[in-house]
DNA sequence: ACGGCTACTACACGTGCGTGTAGCGTACTT
DNA sequence: AAGTACGCTACACGCACGTGTAGTAGCCGT
């Protein structure tokens, strides 16, 4: 299930160059890549990458764009599937990024990919929407944040990856390592981390904090 | 409660320049911040950053050990003070690290900032040693991995900062965005997203994909 | 009082990078 | 068959940055 073919029409060289800027910029990040490293390893001359795109930034934001069309692509895949459970998609879509992953998190973790993220989150929403309707209690939380925070919380792992392979001793990034990861997840998951009545006693001293002085001091953002 | 203060010693040009340093790494990322425009916010000649701290990076890993410190320190007043529950004390550490969370954000999805996540895996292994005590089934898998991965959720909020911001419409590094993040992580973490049979049929559907071929090509890291 | 050490500045060097320009071959159009 | 547009290369420009070097002012020990 859920084959992820090269696309047709991706042997031209600006699909290489687009591919193995995904790789580049993955790998060492959008300021350390480099347009010739990433012209060298699709096999053409520097000159033509910014012939096919206009700037590193459009390189870049061809790439999201090429992520966001084979992600929502893969999810129409896998609503369509309901058989597993639906529930583990996203660890489904992380397996079928594949290469990508690396992409993904930097680019998640720099700030871009803002319609990749609002994607995701749309579909997290979706699910989110089925899933409510069995749980009589809704929540005084808009689903749109719980939304963003569970996508958050499911992207942390891949944006993260290198620590915790460190930690755990496993690439993460890896076959073995997603499915330890999907174990993982599906016991913290499963398992409520917080006891209802710690939430309230937990939600009353958040009210009482946010009724007293805010002693700790913050760091917004300055004009 | 939790008064972080601005440590006597820093008035110095040093300190001033660490602080400058994470300043600008958190807002402009390691590569694309300067030394000069470092400088120039400590207000100290660009040469004496380099005086003080040797290179560029060692600058960047003299503002992790200083996160490290503050980290560590505000750790055990946390510790110390058990009465509005521990188990929210990763919101606290998010409060308290303050002006510095863009950086932090910033140095850990690079993949830096290395001891100051084993820290706090250190401290999340601590804490889930004393939940696992009111939790008699106990999960098949490694309490350390779980730590790792449950850090990495814990922080994704702060990592991926940015795109949340957009989606709830919220400066969730703000004063009010924490406070409604806490609640959302509540809600979170109280309702269980997985009901129990729904995690065993997954993980049975898990091992049935285990065994069987592993249709999805993976990325791993090629030598 | 004096040598030396430390904090600090001003300025120049080299370089790697994104970006611009000119040019060549080839395939499609009429 | 000529014109044209496009894929593609080679090469040069300029700039911003990290880094080095030389030099100055003040503090401390003896």
């Amino acid at each position: 299930m859920v084959m992820t073919g090269p696309d047709p029409e991706d042997l031209t060289a600006r699909a290489r160059i687009r591919d193995a800027a995904l790789l580049h910029f993955g790998e060492h990040g959008f300021e350390r890549a480099t347009i010739r490293g990433i012209a060298e390893t699709a096999g053409v001359s520097s000159g033509l990458v910014r012939h096919h795109f206009g700037s590193k930034q459009a390189l870049r934001e061809a790439c999201d764009a090429h992520l966001v069309k084979l992600i929502s692509r893969l999810n129409d895949q896998v609503r369509a599937h309901p058989t597993t459970g639906d529930v583990n998609y996203v660890a489904a879509a992380r397996a079928a990024i594949g290469p990508y992953q690396r992409y993904l998190a930097r680019a998640l973790a720099e700030g871009g990919a803002a319609p990749l993220f609002d994607a995701m989150v749309q579909m997290s929403e979706q699910w989110l929407a089925e899933a409510d309707k069995n749980r009589p209690d809704i929540p005084d939380v808009d689903r749109t944040t719980r939304a963003a925070v569970g996508t958050a919380m499911a992207l942390a792992i891949t944006v993260l990856h290198k620590h915790v392979s460190r930690v755990t001793g496993v690439e993460v990034l890896s076959p073995e390592g997603d499915l330890l990861l999907a174990r993982t997840l599906i016991d913290l998951y499963s398992h409520p981390m917080l006891s209802l009545e710690d939430a309230a006693s937990i939600r009353a001293a958040l009210d009482k904090l946010q009724s007293t002085s805010p002693q700790m001091d913050r760091g917004g953002t300055p004009p």
